[in-house]
RNA sequence: GUGGCUGUAGCUCAGUUGGUUAGAGCACCUGGUUGUGGUCCAGGGGGUCGGGGGUUCAAAUCCCCUCAGCCACCCCA
């Protein structure tokens, strides 16, 4: 083990997955745009309050997971957690709010102080969107088809549930949670500690402890549809109907509650049984009252966000590396005219691999570990015709390609 | 933050009740082949045994601390 680690929770993204979390990316980005998405990056870290006033006071990403350090002017500045935040502060610091709807995709680094494990990191990464400025149940279906599209697009959407739930407006959960504090507080003694706490805190989220004494006497609560009021249950009616209708199939899971303050009306999880624990891969839910509540004009929100090494580590190899083509150059005068021939070559769009230095079975040799198509060989017999000997590096076969033919005669190994 | 498991070469792993210079496969390098890779043969380099401390004549092996990874909790993407 060399003794220089990187920081805990962090880790080096290394050319083969760095070509996955690019796949992912980029069939992100190309079928949001598709929906109208735009995409749009705001910093990775803000003053501190960006965060803290909209996730809520009580959440575990701002008690105990923010990474948050004084500047060198004493500003309290924090490393993102999450991307919603950043995009609503965004929209009310550009004056945005005369434009909507926005609709925006992102895509970078997040940060949380947990404890690593498998697809659980301290610096890890998202791909994400938010429609802000539609009320309608209609942008709540919007965003879920297109995170449907994306899982679709990548392949690992048969490996994924849409489990799906409302939180209603602000009058139904706060009578929910009344109903709630008032059945777990008959229980209290019942509870396991952590749930006595979420009784103070977050009552709502004792419904989705894995204890199993809480999940016992959580079957008997109160359910949340007994709570909604009209014009919530109706919104989340119209919800199911546009899933319905496009054909994306979804589960109700009335336990599913968010784990952030501002979210109301529909929350999803896109979630897998193939990553151990960490269930959800693609997540979000409905935020009307974040960008107010950060000081801006009211604007309703919805949106989801996605782990990048999370989707990375469900579709496998993802798309294969560009094979190169080795130009091979013999000697002094030979790797003169293979410099020029190499450029030219890289310039009209052929990709190219020259050995920077050993002899010819060297050369050749790295041309086979980077997997090249075929062998570009310039020696003193090639030289004197104007011309390389051209090698099929699957197949063996070589032959002698004028230079004046050998872009042409190269784009047969594209 | 809590609990459990694990840490030996770049990678995957052996290493007996503590006992000489810690091994294998793969990978890498050199040669067989001075202009031909992928197969084969021969040879070679590479290890603070995660780190620190302790017990002992002697520690990869036993004990303590610490760091990291994994798993579960918490929470989430």
């Amino acid at each position: 083990m060399a003794s220089l680690q990187p920081v805990r929770g962090t880790h080096d993204i290394l050319p083969d997955e760095a070509r996955r979390a690019r796949h992912v990316i980029d069939t992100g980005r190309n079928l949001a745009a598709r929906y109208g998405y735009d995409e749009a990056a705001t910093p990775i870290f803000e003053f501190s309050d960006v965060f803290a006033r909209t996730l809520g006071e009580t959440s575990d990403i701002v008690t105990k997971e923010m990474y948050t350090f004084t500047d060198k002017g004493g500003d309290q500045i924090t490393l993102r957690p999450e991307g919603t935040a950043g995009i609503a502060r965004a929209l009310i610091s550009g004056g945005l709010s005369q434009n909507l709807p926005l609709k925006f995709f992102y895509a970078g680094p997040m940060f949380r102080y947990e404890r690593p494990q498998k697809g659980r990191l301290r610096q890890f990464h998202q791909i994400g969107v938010e429609l802000l400025g539609v009320a309608e149940p209609i942008g709540d279906i919007e965003v879920i088809a297109l995170g449907a599209a994306i899982l679709d697009e990548l392949g690992v959407r048969g490996n994924t549930q849409l489990e799906l739930n409302t939180l209603g407006n602000t009058q139904s959960r706060a009578a929910y949670r009344d109903v709630l504090v008032e059945y777990f507080s008959d229980r209290r003694g019942d509870l396991s500690e952590d749930s006595q706490q979420r009784l103070d805190r977050n009552p709502l989220r004792i419904l989705d402890s894995k204890n199993e004494g809480d999940r016992a006497i959580v079957i008997g609560a109160p359910e949340f549809d007994d709570s909604l009021d009209a014009e919530s249950s109706d919104f989340f009616a119209e919800v199911c109907a546009g899933l319905d209708a496009l054909g994306v199939a979804w589960h109700r899971n009335s336990r599913l509650v968010r784990g952030l303050d501002y979210y109301c009306h529909t929350a999803f999880e896109f979630t897998t049984d193939a990553l151990g624990a960490q269930s959800a891969v693609l997540a979000g839910g409905r935020y009307d009252g974040l960008v107010e509540q950060m000081g801006g004009p009211s604007t309703p929100g919805v949106g989801w966000a996605s782990g990048i090494e999370r989707l990375s580590m469900l579709i496998g190899d993802g798309p294969e590396k560009t094979r190169a083509v080795a130009v091979i150059p013999l000697g002094d005068a030979a790797e003169a005219v293979a410099l020029k021939l190499t450029d030219e070559l890289r310039r009209s769009g052929v990709s190219v691999d020259l050995g920077f230095r050993g002899k010819m079975k060297q050369r050749m040799k790295r041309a086979n570990n980077i997997n090249a198509r075929a062998a570009v060989i310039l020696g003193d017999d090639e030289l004197e015709q104007n011309a390389a000997t051209v090698r099929d590096l699957d197949s063996g076969e070589q032959e002698l390609v004028p230079l004046t033919a050998l872009r042409d005669r190269l784009e047969q190994f594209r």
